[in-house]
DNA sequence: ATATTTGCTTTCGAAATGAAAGTAAAGTTA
DNA sequence: TAACTTTACTTTCATTTCGAAAGCAAATAT
């Protein structure tokens, strides 16, 4: 069975292991770090992002963010084929961990990071609270 | 064949799918934590934690994180048996990580997570800074 | 009216995982 | 010093998760 919402099985009481627990695989982050950067985004837009995710991988990836209210699901304003997935405040609340991923992978991962990516960490480095705030405020 | 050092297959030239490359697993960040927090550890203290890793998991997670040099696997002092592993400088650089997690946590799982953590995710909250660095400049 | 696009679902072989049992070397105990 | 225990794994195996590819229905574009 499906677990629903709520019913999470976490492994123990640490907020470390909880939050692995709930979105600690290799594609949630990478979708809220799409979200948080552009906002808004529809299914294909999510399939075509560099890491390829597979279709059936990202529905049931949305699915759970959403029924974790990280994401919310909506209709398209003018065409009813396409739905816009949008980040909650709960969701965007977990920025700040992307970009501790940021931040360290610029220093150990350098050469192979690609540059407007240097750049928001060199931005981390310099001023973080304002850095963070640029993308949490809109 | 295994991957050796350097060798990883990186999904793109994103910093945050790097990392999750890397170490986006279930574990390698409770290994970190318990690092971050004991210091130093045996192969049996990391098996005791509460989540309760299998040790084939926990065997190759360490395997991993030293290849990565994010640990270092070093004799006992006096008992011949046993290893300890400490971080690295550069595994030390994850607790920003872990911090953002457990403040994530502290925010939206409250209820679930054990005191102590909430406790530190306040200090976080109040002086992220000095409480960082009360970790990292041991 | 037909073709194409979108957002999925289904299928299936491969890889990763957890649980349990096994092992060898070192250390402890009687 | 012989037997027992502990430590740090390794091995095995059934289950789960995953990626790749194909399929599909409804909506839209041509």
């Amino acid at each position: 069975m499906k677990a629903k919402k709520g019913e999470e099985n976490f492994r123990s009481d640490c907020p470390i292991s909880s939050a692995l627990d709930l979105f600690g695989d290799k594609w949630s982050l990478l979708i809220i770090r799409d979200l948080v950067y552009f906002g808004e985004r529809t299914f294909k837009d999510f399939s075509g992002a560099a890491e390829k995710i597979s279709s059936a991988r990202l529905a049931d990836r949305l699915c759970k963010l959403e029924s974790l209210d990280l994401l919310i699901k909506s209709n398209h304003p003018t065409n009813k084929k396409v739905y816009l997935y949008t980040l909650t405040p709960k969701g965007m609340d977990l920025f700040p961990v992307v970009a501790e991923y940021v931040k360290w992978s610029n220093k150990y991962l350098n050469d192979h990071i690609a540059e407007p990516a240097k750049e928001f960490a060199q931005n981390l480095e310099k001023d973080r609270e304002n850095t963070l705030n640029q993308f949490m405020k809109r």
